[in-house]
RNA sequence: GGGCCGGUAGCUCAGUUGGUUAGAGCACACCCUUGAUAAGGGUGGGGUCGAAAGUUCGAGUCUUUCUCGGCCCA
């Protein structure tokens, strides 16, 4: 009979969530209704919020940086649909590049084909179909994420308005000049006369010649040095004669030593580094020698040496440069330096003014760009190049040595680092160094000490290597007169190129014939045309031209650019440099970088440690929502820990959340109301529910300024906190009793229940970007709009919920309250009490405290049968815990001497 | 090897310009409840703030070195 006249809560809203199964269909249910078209209609107009999708490789699954990638923006493309503005998702995929050619060549391996019988065409389809494919993978793992977006629509880099209009930026860099023609060491095969990628070489060993040679110094600060001699060591002495530096390192220490043994080198001096000193006299078997001066590697600066073949014609100076990556593993210290033989050699010359030419070409033959050698196989040079070294008594030594050595995968023949034709963008010419450094400084970034990353970076970098020679990407526009060497630069030509791509994409340049695209104005056969490929950094930095600028759902610059931290040197370098070099300014007004993830204990995620987790296990296993609190509840601007135990401890929380709103739909029967929050006056309402109405208020200042900088871990925190501690650990507990057992009409439980409306509503709102699953489902069955949660905004909480006087009291109240639940706890301890309802409380307040405690009835607070407050003189308040006496009512449990007043039994 | 970033309870995170005994939630333990029930409440135990040295009356906070981890470069 008692239950009949008790209100419990009544809820369609299971407390299992099942998400694994229930998230699939909410993912129907967004199908059905078009979500994306109908966020699109709602927002028609307002403010945009651009996040331009940095596009991942289409080339294999999914891992879980890249949906936590995902998750973030999608995340914060709902936080700013919720707050008013049309935010607009277009989703990208990034298609060129060696991997995918990689993978066609491999089927090509198991089938016993042979690439270079096949026609470019026809191997570029294969590309094509193969990027295709992972672009409709990754579309159905992104969206079981619960991202949304216009996967209709997506753009690709592939498309042939994207190479077309990747033409168009390649030609303003031409026409503007910046764009030149360069020498660039590549790992060459001889052999095959073709570059290799990194990934196609084999390292085996190989048995190299060694020499000891040395630089004589022309000029230096040190006086010392003066009439003295560089040593150097190298593995390839056919590299000599196009050297052009040498390179020490400033934190090392050398030394000048005389040597006294018989020979060329009889009494001459000579420099090398200090700690190499025992095993170059070992190498060089020198008995005999003197130790004259002792200085530090960074003394060297300024120096100037010539070159061992000075008196046969090589009269240019040689500076000595400062080079981290010089060490004291091997040789003697000072490295010499070839700028068309070796990527560091290159860099280092690049840096300092000295650019690499072409010294050696396809075949391996020595250019006429190297006196001497012209015409000679550098293979056979090696005896050459010693035997003029000895002549000039410029070699100190020489050996053999068997070591590690690049080779071709294919023809196992080894390899040489070869300057080959290159094409640059420069960062000088037209000062796009400086353009992109003011536009770092222009740019929000989250976390702001991205900025100084990529702010170095554009510092120190070198030109921009814009081609490379590979089968799979966008061709380079680029002709070359036959008589003048010159490139022919003409609008008219990019743009007939780009419209001829537009219509039939970017194939037809390997197969056409060349005059197609010259026009009538040029002749096809005056003119070399390039069969170079533009390199795949470029065509992802031109993104922007091709989605923001030519989508009207879009706007240029983007708001906000997302990746993962190594994008600073990726995407969001290259699309920096790409927009400042054609349009002066950055194409996004932010960037938000994140984390790697990583392990439970911070290690990085490998096979070979066996800790890699797939989003598809965990999918399965815990569903969406729980991998979306994960991301909103870590911090992104650290690497992100992840394993099974922190995801059930974040499903943990998902219960709380879940039985939260359970609470609150049991309770309102499934009987939402949308109330004006306007309309409310909270001081008809009881104290409590004033103010909860403040902590509202409070949460959603919070909430709107945690989501301004983005700090969605300290958000997701509050709004976790406030389930538990305001609301299930206080506020609801209280209320149980007023709700089930007060009339169905009573005044309080209607006040009540107008608040748990609002805290419905509220949650509902502020949890709909991390939770966008769970509050769907929850949505759906409340509403009767029957539309989706995501298509609604952020409440505006009225001023008039905030009451500071208010809080003030209350913070004194829940201190007393939290005194109270001690003393009751100890009568708990003595088990003299179980259950609070069997206590009665007696509060001593002195005067003064009195005016806090005044008209509350305690034992509605600490959820007592009784409680009551004396006045006492001591500044300490004091509470006793008593067990309660009478009867306990049957319907609402509460012990009393008198009947019920409430029920009356 | 170099550059940059980081290390606070078992976990996720707070810790203002150096200033009492370093906080929160979760997890854990014990107790209560059985009308949010594969739920709910109460109480409690957890920390050499990565390590060492230094500056200071005073360091989680500043400096240096080391260590572990991550990203980028080589």
């Amino acid at each position: 009979m008692s239950k009949s006249q008790i209100n419990l809560p009544k809820t369609a809203f299971s407390m299992k969530a099942n998400l694994p199964i229930r998230e699939p269909k909410i993912l129907e249910l967004w199908k059905n209704i078009n979500l994306y078209d109908q966020l699109r209609k709602s927002r028609k107009g307002e403010e945009k919020f651009i996040l331009h999708d940095g596009p991942p490789y289409a080339n294999g699954n999914i891992h879980m940086g890249t949906a936590l990638n995902k998750i973030l923006k999608d995340i914060i493309v709902k936080f700013h649909q919720m707050d008013g503005k049309d935010s607009v998702y277009v989703p990208g995929w990034d298609c060129h590049g060696l991997p995918i050619e990689w993978k066609i060549e491999e089927q090509y391996k198991k089938n016993k084909k042979n690439k270079n019988e096949i026609p470019i065409v026809e191997f570029r389809k294969e590309c094509r179909a193969f990027a295709e494919k992972w672009i409709d993978i990754h579309k159905d793992q992104f969206k079981r994420l619960g991202v949304v977006g216009d996967w209709e629509n997506y753009y690709s880099t592939m498309s042939y308005d994207a190479e077309a209009q990747i033409v168009r930026e390649l030609g303003k860099f031409l026409k503007e000049g910046s764009l030149y023609r360069g020498f660039k060491p590549v790992l060459w095969s001889t052999v095959e006369k073709t570059a290799l990628a990194d990934a196609e070489v084999e390292y085996q060993d190989h048995k190299s010649d060694t020499i000891y040679a040395s630089f004589s110094v022309k000029s230096s600060n040190i006086k010392d040095l003066t009439n003295s001699d560089v040593i150097i060591w190298t593995t390839t002495p056919w590299t000599i004669p196009a050297n052009k530096a040498l390179a020490y390192n400033e934190s090392l220490d050398y030394i000048l030593i005389e040597i006294n043994d018989d020979g060329n080198f009889k009494d001459k001096k000579i420099v090398l580094a200090e700690a190499l000193l025992e095993s170059v006299i070992n190498d060089c078997s020198i008995k005999n020698f003197k130790n004259l001066k002792k200085f530090k590697g960074k003394d060297f600066k300024g120096t100037i040496c010539s070159h061992p073949f000075f008196d046969l014609g090589y009269k240019y100076d040689i500076p000595m440069l400062q080079a981290q990556f010089v060490t004291t593993e091997q040789g003697t210290g000072i490295v010499h330096c070839a700028p068309s033989h070796g990527p560091d050699d290159f860099n280092l010359c690049l840096n300092n003014g000295i650019k690499a030419i072409e010294t050696v070409d396809g075949d391996g033959k020595y250019t006429k760009n190297v006196s001497l050698f012209e015409g000679i196989h550098i293979f056979k040079a090696n005896p050459i190049v010693i035997e003029k070294l000895k002549e000039q008594k410029k070699l100190l030594s020489n050996g053999e040595l068997v070591h590690s050595y690049p080779h071709s995968w294919r023809s196992k023949a080894p390899l040489v680092h070869r300057a080959t034709p290159q094409w640059f963008i420069s960062m000088e010419s037209h000062k796009l160094r400086d353009k992109a450094l003011k536009a770092i400084d222009d740019t929000t970034f989250y976390p702001s000490k991205g900025k100084e990353r990529l702010k170095s970076m554009i510092e120190t970098r070198p030109d921009w290597c814009v081609s490379r020679q590979r089968v799979w990407g966008v061709p380079l526009p680029i002709f070359v007169n036959k008589k003048t060497n010159k490139i022919l630069v003409d609008e008219k030509v990019f743009d007939n190129i780009a419209k001829i791509y537009e219509k039939e994409g970017s194939d037809c340049w390997f197969s056409d014939n060349p005059q197609k695209f010259l026009g009538d104005k040029y002749k096809s056969e005056d003119f070399e045309k390039l069969s170079d490929i533009v390199e795949v950094w470029f065509d992802s930095g031109s993104t922007h031209s091709f989605v923001l600028e030519k989508r009207d759902d879009l706007k240029w610059p983007a708001s906000m650019y997302l990746e993962g931290s190594d994008q600073h040197r990726g995407w969001f370098h290259s699309s920096l440099l790409e927009s400042c070099g054609t349009r002066g300014k950055a194409p996004f007004e932010s960037i938000l970088s994140h984390g790697f993830v990583v392990d439970g204990k911070g290690l990085k995620m490998s096979k070979s440690l066996g800790n890699v987790m797939a989003p598809e296990d965990i999918l399965k296993k815990y569903g969406a929502d729980i991998l979306r609190i994960w991301v909103a509840s870590s911090n992104y601007a650290e690497d992100l820990r992840i394993d099974y135990s922190i995801l059930d401890q974040h499903s943990e929380s998902y219960r709380k959340i879940r039985n939260t709103f359970r609470y609150l739909l049991g309770n309102l029967n499934d009987n939402f109301e949308d109330l004006k929050l306007d309309d409310i006056k909270p001081d008809e309402l009881p104290e409590l529910e004033q103010f909860m109405l403040h902590k509202i208020y409070c949460l959603n200042r919070d909430f709107k300024n945690y989501f301004k900088i983005y700090d969605f871990h300290n958000l997701y925190k509050e709004l976790l906190n406030f389930c538990t501690v305001d609301l299930s650990a206080f506020y609801f507990d209280i209320r149980k009793d007023t709700l089930y057992c007060d009339s169905f009409n009573s005044k309080k439980r209607k006040s009540s229940l107008v608040v748990l409306n609002i805290i419905l509503d509220a949650l509902l709102r502020w949890f709909a970007p991390i939770l966008s699953f769970t509050t769907e489902e929850i949505y759906q069955l409340i509403s009767k709009k029957k539309k989706s949660i995501h298509l609604e905004n952020f409440l505006e909480i009225p001023k008039k919920f905030e009451n500071l006087e208010l809080n003030k009291r209350w913070i004194e109240l829940l201190k007393i309250r939290d005194l109270c639940n001690l003393s009751i706890e100890e009568k708990r301890a003595s088990k003299e009490i179980g259950s609070s309802l069997e206590a009665t409380i007696l509060l001593k307040v002195n005067k003064e405290k009195l005016k806090i405690t005044e008209g509350i009835d305690f034992s509605e607070l600490c959820i007592t049968s009784s409680a009551e407050t004396q006045i006492n003189d001591s500044d300490k308040i004091e509470v006793q815990t008593i067990k309660a006496q009478g009867n306990k009512c049957p319907v609402c449990w509460k012990i009393s001497k008198e009947p019920c007043s409430r029920h009356g039994t």
